[in-house]
DNA sequence: TATAAATACGACTATTGTAATCGGATATAT
DNA sequence: ATATATCCGATTACAATAGTCGTATTTATA
């Protein structure tokens, strides 16, 4: 519980490798052997995060992936919300139950749903706050 | 992911009510009732809160649980580590895989190691700073 | 002292979500 | 042409979470 997902950990792991490489283009095989990560799951994952923005893929012989902006510019919350469906502290502050109204049985008169909303900014305020160039300062230290 | 598991959620809603019954004895069977819990479930959890000194018991009839300490005594990283056993952000970073050292492929040389034990600092430090009063003030505004 | 209401506790099952794999399609440098 | 790459949906395997069941123990009280 309250764990990052492989395919968020596979990812900053990918990126940072990236970053390290900077300017060149990085293929998903060469990745997955040297980070140990299954490489069609590391893949998936990068594809999700060129459809998102957050890597430039080239196809093709020779292709491969590169950041697509600055590494100080890609937060670890961009990171989480490209690759997570529902990025909730809890259930009820998902989106499918925002729609589905009656996902939660307390609704409106939970006595823990704005406590809840409180905790889970705080959280994501962390991730916001450190991107991908921070991670690898704190590597050195 | 990075969700709070039920067993926490419960626990929570359950150890505000109590907070708010002061110094009554509150039956599992009641809350259960009053916050829409599965009745089973939660009496797990209550021992466990028990076990871990956050709340008292009394058995027989008319017994039931009441907090053992202040509800501003409580915080939420108390509860958490009360119940689960393995509260860290990435799966590398737990109790099991310091003791199986191989559990870690990446190991001695992983790059997000020490920035992933710096983001669980933070994590854990806003579960620290959130008491069960706290939590209950919030609702309110 | 029998009974009902409560906690205590281990084992089990069901469900879900995550992780990983597979099969095939498309793109492109050489 | 071919080898090397991305692209993408479907499927399977596994683990963790959520929930249930059965039984024992405790204790107030009728």
């Amino acid at each position: 519980m309250f764990r990052l997902s492989k395919k968020v950990e596979y990812a900053i792991l990918a990126l940072q490798f990236m970053s390290s490489k900077q300017g060149e283009l990085c293929s998903a095989k060469e990745m997955s052997e040297i980070l140990s990560i299954p490489y069609e799951f590391l893949s998936k994952s990068l594809q999700i995060l060129m459809k998102k923005g957050i890597v430039e893929s080239v196809q093709g012989v020779r292709g491969g992936y590169q950041l697509s902006k600055p590494a100080d510019e890609i937060t670890i919350n961009d990171i989480i919300t490209a690759l997570e469906d529902n990025p909730s502290i809890v259930e009820c502050l998902s989106h499918a139950s925002k729609e589905e109204a009656l996902a939660c049985i307390r609704s409106e008169e939970c006595s823990i749903k704005n406590p809840m909303i409180k905790l889970q900014q705080q959280v994501h305020n962390i991730f916001k706050n450190t991107s991908l160039a921070e991670l690898s300062e704190n590597n050195l230290k």
